[in-house]
DNA sequence: AGCACGCCGACT
DNA sequence: GTCGGCGTGCTC
């Protein structure tokens, strides 16, 4: 019996399951689990991963095995442990493994492009002495400047002298090129941010919080706990005092945060106070030698510091011992796309295969982290206070329907007084929205005519930059109407506020004001956002207009001024998740006021001041909030307890879409799950909230189920089973945050 | 993803 | 009779 190696190897292809070839004896001690080999599919040639090795005697398979051709480098690009990690977010979320490792594997990584390497010149030794100065005065020249700077930048001596000048020094020997690693780290440019060089002490709540963590990470098992800090509570500080000592002692750490915009300020205030410390950036708009370096930095190092998006949970760490996940109630740690992973819970399970520490952090944790607390075993640490027991800001509410119209527009009277007063006193304002653009709604007076996008079903947003009407769905355009389409009369009508609309009234009114805007439109240029920011924190920015963005974990000490514009704006919805939104938002709105020593003021303009959420949320009572969200989740058996599964039906076509949804598709689906209706409920199939987007018509299906891992396995044999109709496609989204 | 196989319509 | 459309299925 002839055994041989054989490796499994996930092939860069749509093909759900590992396949087998021979390892070539030259190969066999290098290739390893994470190697990335090629291979042959079929006639093509491929690139796959490495996933196990075994050996096998191969007269016990139907078929004969291929060889591995050859290895792209020759150490694996990943750990085994990451390889389990790919695994099971196939399995829970139920997508092919080939879509987890084309996300996790970068495309830089996978061909092995020569460095990019950075040319410079030296002087040869023995220094040429034979040139003479009078006969050739520039290559004279050049070898004196070049005597000045023994190691200089090939670049830089083109700068200053011609091509042909150091092709003579070359030929003569009297230089010589040599090639160095070019090196970036992303945010090194320190016109970027402004690092606060102040020395921290820990308050003895903070200390508290730190030494339970290092419990934790004595054990050297797996653990989680939820940091509960308010906002401007110094979070912050306790994740660096653990990042040193995890640094210290040799082991890695990732830092996970929901959004690019969060990232150049952490990284500068983690460099601010371990000087000396190299961390590392990964997110979506790295550019290609980034990316490399910060893959390669992770996987040649230990004691690495890693701050990125959630995709950073795919990098290769030594010695992982510590995920920090900032902001882990945010919902942009759900990937909108396969794999659909949230970057909180894989974080928690890549903690897990480590033995690692998982900490979550917010000032508003997630309805399902508390729960956790209470009926799992995550640890709860708080931190109630301010630093320096600076206050929470005092929070007014305005009622919106008692303002006389048209008076400031969209502002009420008692923010305008106020913003007034802030600017007198040379402190800054943000204004918050959170739709973007000028208009929202564009409507014919005499037919009720809406404007709406011809591929979904939604109305057009006014976009003044551009002067184009916009769908916020799929970018569609047109141009702006002077008379109605539907009855031809000229009075067209712009309603409903966007923060392009609230940025003109403001300016409007406070003419010597600087007044700048933050939202989606505006993220067009990868440092624009940054600039932005800087303007705004050294003062030559008064008002900050903006959506969601600016209501993360940004720390500006002089704003004293928080409006928001439309509080409610959420609570219209029909999603059970409503109420935790607006709660989160604003309270985490309100917190970026009052941050310095000057005490801090919000204005909450809304339509329904009786609102329970919005009365908890002035308040900043969190604890009321949860308890109550926490007896109608159970009470209705929502998240966290039980789990949601959201099945998107989608198709051109209208009817066929229907009949799939409501014949073929439910039918099936409720079979497979005939035996189990004590754990599992579906529900639907509905139309979409939105029914059309792009031109497919949309409906969906929820599965609740209480044992989640069972019904993940049969949604994913039910998903490959079923037949779907050409033109038709299914989407399974596991966790499932939003039912759009 | 690619490529082969296969089953239907319009051409030399 | 064959050329070519793209629907379906397989790849170690």
């Amino acid at each position: 019996m002839a055994v041989v190696f054989v490796a499994e190897v996930l092939v860069f292809a749509p093909i759900d399951r590992p396949l087998k070839y021979t390892i070539p004896e030259a190969l066999c001690s290098a290739i390893l689990p994470g190697s990335l080999v090629h291979i042959t599919v079929g006639k093509v040639k491929k690139m796959g991963l490495v996933c196990r090795i075994h050996h096998i005697d191969p007269q016990s398979l139907t078929y004969t095995l291929k060889s591995i051709i050859s290895m792209i480098y020759d150490i694996p690009i990943t750990h085994e442990i990451l390889i389990q990690f790919y695994f099971w977010i196939a399995k829970y979320y139920v997508c092919d493994l080939f879509s987890v490792i084309d996300t996790a594997i970068p495309n830089v990584i996978r061909k092995n492009i020569p460095l990019k390497l950075i040319p410079y010149l030296q002087l040869s030794t023995p220094v040429c002495t034979s040139i003479d100065p009078k006969k050739c005065p520039k290559q004279y020249e050049a070898l004196e400047f070049l005597k000045q700077n023994p190691y200089l930048l090939k670049n830089k001596f083109l700068e200053r002298f011609s091509r042909n000048i150091l092709d003579t020094l070359l030929q003569r020997n009297a230089v010589y090129e040599t090639f160095q690693r070019e090196e970036r780290i992303a945010y090194t440019r320190s016109d970027l941010i402004h690092p606060q060089h102040h020395p921290i002490q820990l308050t003895a709540e903070q200390w508290q919080v730190v030494h339970s963590v290092n419990e934790s990470l004595d054990q050297r098992t797996f653990n989680v706990h939820l940091l509960h800090g308010v906002t401007g509570s110094g979070k912050t500080e306790v994740y660096i005092k653990l990042i040193e000592r995890v640094i210290r002692e040799g082991g890695s750490v990732l830092y996970l945060l929901p959004e690019l915009a969060l990232t150049a300020q952490i990284v500068e205030k983690i460099r601010s106070r371990l000087e000396g410390l190299t961390v590392w950036v990964w997110h979506s708009s790295l550019s290609d030698g980034e990316r490399r370096d910060t893959w390669f930095g992770a996987l040649n190092h230990t004691a690495t510091v890693i701050v990125g998006a959630r995709s950073a949970l795919f990098l290769p760490l030594n010695h992982l011992r510590l995920i920090i996940v900032d902001e882990e109630h945010e919902f942009a740690y759900k990937q909108n796309e396969t794999p659909r992973y949230h970057g909180r819970d894989a974080a928690i399970y890549r903690a897990k295969l480590h033995g690692a520490t998982c900490l979550l952090g917010s000032a508003t944790p997630s309805v399902e982290s508390i729960f956790n607390t209470r009926f799992k075993n995550y640890k709860l640490e708080t931190l109630p206070h301010r630093i320096d027991h600076r206050p929470l800001p005092l929070v007014h509410i305005v009622d919106m329907r008692y303002e006389p119209q048209g008076h400031y527009g969209v502002l009420s009277r008692l923010l305008v007084e106020k913003m007034k007063t802030c600017l007198e006193k040379k402190e800054q304002i943000i204004l918050f929205l959170n739709r973007r653009g000028y208009a929202t709604t564009i409507l014919c007076k005499s037919c009720d005519f809406i404007a709406s996008c011809p591929h979904c079903s939604v109305p057009l947003t006014f976009h003044k930059t551009i002067r184009q009407f916009l769908c916020h769905f799929c970018s569609y355009q047109e141009q702006p109407h002077t008379q109605c389409p539907q009855c031809g009369s000229p009075e067209i009508f712009y309603r409903g506020i966007g923060t392009q609309k609230i940025e003109q009234i403001t300016q409007n009114l406070f003419l010597n004001a600087c007044v700048a805007r933050i939202d989606s439109d505006v993220m067009g240029k990868k440092h624009k956002f940054i600039h932005i920011l800087n303007d705004f924190r050294s003062g030559k920015i008064d008002i900050l207009v903006g959506t969601q963005m600016i209501a993360k974990g940004l720390d500006f000490p002089n704003v004293t001024l928080v409006g928001l514009i439309n509080a409610d704006g959420a609570l219209n919805q029909q999603d059970f998740r409503a109420n935790e939104k607006t709660f989160q938002l604003l309270v985490q709105v309100a917190g970026r006021s009052g941050r310095g020593d000057h005490g801090g003021e919000v204005v909450l303009q809304t339509h329904i001041p009786n609102n329970e959420t919005i009365f908890l949320a002035k308040n900043a009572d969190f604890n009321a909030f949860i308890d109550r969200e926490l007896s109608l989740r159970q009470h209705f058996a929502y998240p966290p307890y039980r789990h949601i599964i959201h099945c998107n039906i989608s198709g051109t076509h209208l009817e066929a879409t229907e009949v799939f949804a409501k014949e073929s598709f439910i039918k099936q689906l409720r079979e497979v799950f005939a035996e189990d209706t004590l754990h599992t409920e579906i529900r639907g199939p509905m139309t979409s909230p939105i029914e059309k987007i792009q031109d497919r018509y949309r409906y969906f299906v929820l599965i609740f189920t209480r044992n989640i891992s069972k019904t993940c396995k049969k949604i994913y044999d039910f998903s490959h089973q079923i037949h779907i109709p050409q033109g038709i496609f299914l989407s399974i989204d596991v966790d499932a945050l939003d039912f759009v």
